[in-house]
DNA sequence: TATTGTTATACTCTATAACTATA
DNA sequence: TATAGTTATAGAGTATAACAATA
Protein backbone atom coordinates (compact mmCIF):
# COMPACT_ATOMS: atom_id res chain seq x y z
CA UNK A 1 0.00 0.00 0.00
CA UNK A 2 2.58 1.80 0.97
CA UNK A 3 4.39 0.91 -2.36
CA UNK A 4 1.53 1.70 -4.65
CA UNK A 5 1.47 5.13 -2.98
CA UNK A 6 4.49 5.68 -3.88
CA UNK A 7 4.50 4.59 -7.61
CA UNK A 8 0.52 6.59 -8.26
CA UNK A 9 2.51 9.08 -7.02
CA UNK A 10 5.61 8.72 -8.80
CA UNK A 11 3.66 8.45 -12.26
CA UNK A 12 1.93 11.36 -10.99
CA UNK A 13 4.94 13.83 -11.10
CA UNK A 14 6.37 11.68 -14.07
CA UNK A 15 5.97 15.15 -16.26
CA UNK A 16 8.37 16.77 -13.48
CA UNK A 17 12.03 16.32 -15.10
CA UNK A 18 10.41 17.56 -18.61
CA UNK A 19 9.21 20.53 -16.85
CA UNK A 20 13.19 20.98 -15.45
CA UNK A 21 14.29 20.22 -17.97
CA UNK A 22 12.58 23.01 -19.75
CA UNK A 23 12.88 25.60 -17.94
CA UNK A 24 16.63 24.82 -17.11
CA UNK A 25 17.26 24.88 -20.90
CA UNK A 26 15.23 28.52 -21.43
CA UNK A 27 16.98 29.96 -18.44
CA UNK A 28 20.51 29.15 -19.94
CA UNK A 29 19.60 30.14 -23.49
CA UNK A 30 17.95 33.64 -22.22
CA UNK A 31 20.54 34.51 -19.84
CA UNK A 32 23.36 33.86 -22.94
CA UNK A 33 21.01 35.89 -25.06
CA UNK A 34 20.38 38.59 -22.47
CA UNK A 35 24.48 39.17 -22.55
CA UNK A 36 24.49 38.99 -26.24
CA UNK A 37 22.06 41.86 -26.14
CA UNK A 38 23.78 43.61 -23.78
CA UNK A 39 26.30 44.59 -25.75
CA UNK A 40 24.10 46.31 -27.88
CA UNK A 41 22.35 48.28 -25.05
CA UNK A 42 19.20 46.49 -25.39
CA UNK A 43 16.67 44.09 -22.59
CA UNK A 44 15.28 41.27 -23.73
CA UNK A 45 11.88 42.97 -24.99
CA UNK A 46 13.39 45.63 -26.73
CA UNK A 47 15.62 43.24 -28.72
CA UNK A 48 12.30 41.35 -29.11
CA UNK A 49 11.11 44.40 -30.87
CA UNK A 50 13.64 45.54 -32.76
CA UNK A 51 13.78 41.60 -33.86
CA UNK A 52 9.43 42.21 -35.44
CA UNK A 53 10.75 45.45 -36.60
CA UNK A 54 13.64 43.91 -38.66
CA UNK A 55 13.01 44.18 -42.47
CA UNK A 56 9.50 45.45 -42.47
CA UNK A 57 8.08 48.85 -43.13
CA UNK A 58 6.66 49.18 -40.09
CA UNK A 59 4.03 47.91 -37.84
CA UNK A 60 1.50 49.40 -35.29
CA UNK A 61 1.53 48.52 -31.46
CA UNK A 62 -1.17 46.13 -32.25
CA UNK A 63 0.64 44.05 -34.40
CA UNK A 64 3.97 43.93 -32.80
CA UNK A 65 1.79 42.87 -29.58
CA UNK A 66 0.43 39.79 -31.69
CA UNK A 67 4.11 39.32 -32.78
CA UNK A 68 5.81 39.13 -29.05
CA UNK A 69 2.84 38.73 -26.52
CA UNK A 70 3.67 41.88 -25.04
CA UNK A 71 0.41 43.70 -23.92
CA UNK A 72 -0.01 47.15 -25.52
CA UNK A 73 0.75 49.16 -21.80
CA UNK A 74 3.96 47.78 -21.19
CA UNK A 75 4.60 48.02 -25.27
CA UNK A 76 4.14 52.05 -25.08
CA UNK A 77 6.82 51.99 -22.25
CA UNK A 78 9.54 49.98 -24.28
CA UNK A 79 8.55 51.60 -27.48
CA UNK A 80 9.64 54.46 -25.42
CA UNK A 81 12.84 53.74 -24.28
CA UNK A 82 13.70 52.09 -27.94
CA UNK A 83 12.64 56.07 -29.19
CA UNK A 84 14.89 57.60 -26.20
CA UNK A 85 17.52 55.90 -27.90
CA UNK A 86 16.69 57.02 -31.17
CA UNK A 87 16.11 52.98 -33.01
CA UNK A 88 12.56 53.84 -33.66
CA UNK A 89 10.07 56.52 -34.32
CA UNK A 90 6.26 56.62 -34.11
CA UNK A 91 4.37 57.47 -37.34
CA UNK A 92 0.47 58.25 -37.29
CA UNK A 93 -1.20 56.11 -39.34
CA UNK A 94 -2.42 58.33 -42.60
CA UNK A 95 -5.45 56.15 -43.45
CA UNK A 96 -6.68 55.52 -39.59
CA UNK A 97 -5.72 58.06 -37.07
CA UNK A 98 -5.69 55.75 -34.16
CA UNK A 99 -3.20 53.94 -35.42
CA UNK A 100 0.52 54.47 -34.58
CA UNK A 101 3.40 52.59 -36.97
CA UNK A 102 6.50 52.01 -35.36
CA UNK A 103 9.08 52.20 -37.74
CA UNK A 104 12.97 51.40 -37.25
CA UNK A 105 15.16 54.66 -37.53
CA UNK A 106 18.36 54.60 -39.93
CA UNK A 107 20.21 53.87 -36.44
CA UNK A 108 17.65 51.31 -35.45
CA UNK A 109 18.10 49.60 -39.03
CA UNK A 110 21.73 49.99 -38.79
CA UNK A 111 21.71 48.05 -35.30
CA UNK A 112 19.27 45.11 -36.95
CA UNK A 113 21.41 45.08 -39.98
CA UNK A 114 25.12 44.73 -37.66
CA UNK A 115 23.60 43.20 -33.99
CA UNK A 116 21.54 40.50 -35.39
CA UNK A 117 23.78 38.36 -37.51
CA UNK A 118 26.30 39.00 -34.81
CA UNK A 119 23.43 37.22 -32.47
CA UNK A 120 22.67 34.77 -34.52
CA UNK A 121 25.88 33.48 -34.76
CA UNK A 122 26.65 33.81 -30.93
CA UNK A 123 23.41 31.38 -29.99
CA UNK A 124 24.27 29.27 -32.68
CA UNK A 125 27.37 28.45 -31.33
CA UNK A 126 25.42 26.87 -28.56
CA UNK A 127 22.39 25.07 -30.32
CA UNK A 128 24.79 23.33 -32.72
CA UNK A 129 25.88 21.38 -29.68
CA UNK A 130 22.74 19.60 -30.51
CA UNK A 131 22.82 17.18 -34.27
CA UNK A 132 20.83 18.64 -36.84
CA UNK A 133 18.60 15.84 -36.06
CA UNK A 134 18.55 16.10 -32.38
CA UNK A 135 17.66 20.06 -33.03
CA UNK A 136 14.61 19.01 -35.16
CA UNK A 137 13.20 16.40 -32.98
CA UNK A 138 13.43 18.70 -29.97
CA UNK A 139 11.44 21.20 -31.93
CA UNK A 140 9.08 19.02 -33.23
CA UNK A 141 8.33 18.26 -29.67
CA UNK A 142 8.61 21.79 -27.88
CA UNK A 143 5.85 22.84 -30.73
CA UNK A 144 3.90 19.87 -29.69
CA UNK A 145 4.45 21.14 -25.74
CA UNK A 146 4.10 24.49 -26.86
CA UNK A 147 0.62 23.95 -28.67
CA UNK A 148 -0.44 22.22 -25.33
CA UNK A 149 -0.40 25.41 -23.34
CA UNK A 150 -2.30 27.48 -25.88
CA UNK B 1 26.09 32.23 -56.33
CA UNK B 2 22.70 33.87 -54.37
CA UNK B 3 21.79 30.24 -54.17
CA UNK B 4 24.55 28.92 -51.88
CA UNK B 5 24.41 32.09 -50.06
CA UNK B 6 21.23 31.42 -49.89
CA UNK B 7 21.40 28.00 -48.90
CA UNK B 8 24.74 29.28 -46.48
CA UNK B 9 22.49 31.75 -44.75
CA UNK B 10 20.16 28.94 -44.33
CA UNK B 11 22.39 26.43 -42.67
CA UNK B 12 23.64 29.32 -40.23
CA UNK B 13 19.89 29.93 -39.18
CA UNK B 14 19.21 26.01 -39.10
CA UNK B 15 18.51 26.00 -35.13
CA UNK B 16 16.02 28.45 -35.07
CA UNK B 17 13.00 26.89 -35.38
CA UNK B 18 14.13 25.37 -32.28
CA UNK B 19 15.25 28.55 -30.17
CA UNK B 20 11.60 29.84 -31.51
CA UNK B 21 10.08 26.67 -29.80
CA UNK B 22 11.78 27.07 -27.04
CA UNK B 23 10.86 30.21 -26.20
CA UNK B 24 7.24 29.82 -27.36
CA UNK B 25 6.42 26.15 -25.18
CA UNK B 26 8.38 28.14 -22.34
CA UNK B 27 6.51 31.36 -22.36
CA UNK B 28 3.33 29.36 -22.63
CA UNK B 29 4.42 27.22 -19.64
CA UNK B 30 4.98 30.56 -17.80
CA UNK B 31 2.06 31.85 -18.00
CA UNK B 32 0.15 28.95 -17.47
CA UNK B 33 2.20 28.10 -14.35
CA UNK B 34 1.76 31.62 -13.27
CA UNK B 35 -2.02 31.56 -13.51
CA UNK B 36 -2.07 28.66 -11.31
CA UNK B 37 0.29 29.90 -8.75
CA UNK B 38 -2.09 32.92 -8.48
CA UNK B 39 -4.93 31.72 -7.06
CA UNK B 40 -2.52 31.26 -4.30
CA UNK B 41 -1.33 34.07 -4.25
CA UNK B 42 1.95 33.72 -4.88
CA UNK B 43 4.28 35.22 -7.92
CA UNK B 44 6.61 32.75 -9.77
CA UNK B 45 9.31 33.58 -7.59
CA UNK B 46 7.69 33.27 -4.70
CA UNK B 47 6.14 30.14 -5.60
CA UNK B 48 10.07 28.74 -6.75
CA UNK B 49 10.90 29.39 -3.20
CA UNK B 50 8.20 28.24 -1.03
CA UNK B 51 8.98 24.97 -3.44
CA UNK B 52 12.44 24.81 -2.43
CA UNK B 53 11.56 25.29 0.94
CA UNK B 54 9.26 22.20 1.07
CA UNK B 55 10.13 19.31 3.01
CA UNK B 56 13.24 20.97 3.72
CA UNK B 57 13.59 22.19 7.50
CA UNK B 58 14.71 25.70 6.18
CA UNK B 59 17.81 27.13 3.40
CA UNK B 60 19.99 29.62 4.35
CA UNK B 61 20.13 32.77 1.34
CA UNK B 62 22.92 30.97 -0.07
CA UNK B 63 21.61 27.59 -0.39
CA UNK B 64 17.72 29.04 -2.27
CA UNK B 65 19.86 31.20 -4.26
CA UNK B 66 21.81 27.91 -5.60
CA UNK B 67 18.80 26.31 -6.30
CA UNK B 68 16.78 28.83 -7.62
CA UNK B 69 19.55 30.96 -9.09
CA UNK B 70 18.19 34.24 -7.43
CA UNK B 71 20.56 36.54 -6.58
CA UNK B 72 20.91 37.57 -2.81
CA UNK B 73 19.72 40.95 -3.00
CA UNK B 74 16.73 40.04 -5.43
CA UNK B 75 15.77 37.23 -2.89
CA UNK B 76 16.00 39.36 0.41
CA UNK B 77 13.00 41.37 -1.31
CA UNK B 78 11.27 38.31 -2.26
CA UNK B 79 11.46 36.69 1.18
CA UNK B 80 10.33 39.84 2.91
CA UNK B 81 6.83 39.65 0.98
CA UNK B 82 6.76 36.16 1.66
CA UNK B 83 7.40 36.80 5.51
CA UNK B 84 4.56 39.49 5.02
CA UNK B 85 2.39 37.22 4.17
CA UNK B 86 3.46 35.08 6.99
CA UNK B 87 4.20 32.34 4.88
CA UNK B 88 7.63 31.99 6.20
CA UNK B 89 10.17 33.01 9.02
CA UNK B 90 13.58 34.05 8.84
CA UNK B 91 15.70 32.44 11.98
CA UNK B 92 19.50 33.25 12.49
CA UNK B 93 22.00 30.11 12.83
CA UNK B 94 22.84 29.38 16.35
CA UNK B 95 26.17 27.84 15.36
CA UNK B 96 26.70 30.61 12.57
CA UNK B 97 25.33 34.36 13.24
CA UNK B 98 25.64 35.24 10.01
CA UNK B 99 24.16 32.79 8.60
CA UNK B 100 19.71 33.29 8.17
CA UNK B 101 17.65 29.89 7.88
CA UNK B 102 14.17 31.05 6.23
CA UNK B 103 12.04 28.19 7.11
CA UNK B 104 8.27 27.56 5.82
CA UNK B 105 5.57 29.18 8.67
CA UNK B 106 2.80 26.03 9.91
CA UNK B 107 0.44 28.62 7.04
CA UNK B 108 3.89 28.31 4.60
CA UNK B 109 3.39 24.01 5.35
CA UNK B 110 -0.35 24.04 4.78
CA UNK B 111 -0.28 26.36 1.29
CA UNK B 112 2.49 23.95 0.35
CA UNK B 113 0.88 21.24 1.07
CA UNK B 114 -2.22 22.03 -0.52
CA UNK B 115 -1.38 24.37 -3.11
CA UNK B 116 1.42 22.11 -4.86
CA UNK B 117 -0.38 18.98 -5.43
CA UNK B 118 -2.89 20.87 -6.88
CA UNK B 119 -0.38 22.72 -9.25
CA UNK B 120 1.28 19.37 -10.09
CA UNK B 121 -2.18 18.11 -11.24
CA UNK B 122 -2.90 21.47 -13.34
CA UNK B 123 0.61 21.08 -14.99
CA UNK B 124 0.35 17.42 -15.72
CA UNK B 125 -3.18 17.73 -17.51
CA UNK B 126 -0.88 19.93 -20.30
CA UNK B 127 2.69 17.88 -20.21
CA UNK B 128 0.28 14.69 -20.81
CA UNK B 129 -0.37 15.72 -23.95
CA UNK B 130 3.23 14.33 -25.07
CA UNK B 131 3.37 10.37 -24.41
CA UNK B 132 5.70 8.72 -21.42
CA UNK B 133 7.98 8.36 -24.72
CA UNK B 134 8.41 11.78 -26.08
CA UNK B 135 8.40 13.37 -22.43
CA UNK B 136 11.36 11.29 -22.16
CA UNK B 137 12.97 12.16 -25.29
CA UNK B 138 12.16 16.11 -24.68
CA UNK B 139 13.56 16.06 -21.30
CA UNK B 140 16.94 14.50 -23.01
CA UNK B 141 17.24 16.89 -25.51
CA UNK B 142 16.37 19.52 -23.08
CA UNK B 143 18.87 18.68 -20.84
CA UNK B 144 21.63 18.96 -23.39
CA UNK B 145 20.32 21.78 -24.71
CA UNK B 146 20.50 23.34 -21.15
CA UNK B 147 23.94 21.97 -20.60
CA UNK B 148 25.29 24.01 -23.90
CA UNK B 149 24.50 27.03 -21.64
CA UNK B 150 26.25 26.30 -18.87
C1' DT C 1 -19.99 51.75 -29.75
C1' DA C 2 -15.57 49.69 -30.66
C1' DT C 3 -10.70 50.25 -31.30
C1' DT C 4 -5.96 52.30 -30.70
C1' DG C 5 -2.74 53.81 -27.99
C1' DT C 6 -1.58 56.59 -23.64
C1' DT C 7 -1.63 57.39 -18.90
C1' DA C 8 -1.91 56.29 -14.04
C1' DT C 9 -1.14 53.24 -10.26
C1' DA C 10 1.05 50.10 -7.75
C1' DC C 11 4.01 46.31 -7.48
C1' DT C 12 7.61 42.89 -8.44
C1' DC C 13 11.77 41.73 -10.01
C1' DT C 14 16.52 42.73 -11.66
C1' DA C 15 21.47 44.22 -11.48
C1' DT C 16 25.01 46.48 -9.09
C1' DA C 17 27.53 47.87 -5.45
C1' DA C 18 28.31 49.68 -0.89
C1' DC C 19 27.57 48.36 3.72
C1' DT C 20 27.09 45.59 8.47
C1' DA C 21 28.01 41.98 11.34
C1' DT C 22 29.95 38.16 12.01
C1' DA C 23 33.63 34.50 11.28
C1' DT D 1 40.15 38.87 4.99
C1' DA D 2 36.16 36.46 3.56
C1' DT D 3 31.31 35.45 3.93
C1' DA D 4 26.17 36.24 4.76
C1' DG D 5 22.72 38.99 4.31
C1' DT D 6 20.83 43.93 4.04
C1' DT D 7 20.31 48.29 2.05
C1' DA D 8 20.43 51.75 -1.55
C1' DT D 9 19.83 53.01 -6.19
C1' DA D 10 17.99 52.99 -10.47
C1' DG D 11 15.66 50.91 -13.90
C1' DA D 12 12.59 47.80 -16.44
C1' DG D 13 8.75 45.10 -17.02
C1' DT D 14 3.99 43.50 -15.44
C1' DA D 15 -1.11 43.80 -14.65
C1' DT D 16 -5.07 46.50 -14.48
C1' DA D 17 -8.04 49.89 -15.51
C1' DA D 18 -9.49 54.49 -16.74
C1' DC D 19 -8.97 57.68 -20.46
C1' DA D 20 -8.79 60.53 -25.07
C1' DA D 21 -8.94 60.45 -29.84
C1' DT D 22 -10.64 58.43 -33.73
C1' DA D 23 -13.41 55.30 -36.49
Amino acid sequence: MGARLTSKNAARQDFMPLMRALVRAYQGFAAYAADGHRIAGLTAPQADVIFVLGNTGGMTFREIGEHTLISKGTLTGIVDRLEGKRLVRRVTSPTDQRCTQVQLSDSGGRLFEQHFPRQVDYLKQRFDRLSKTERAEAARLLEKLAAAFW
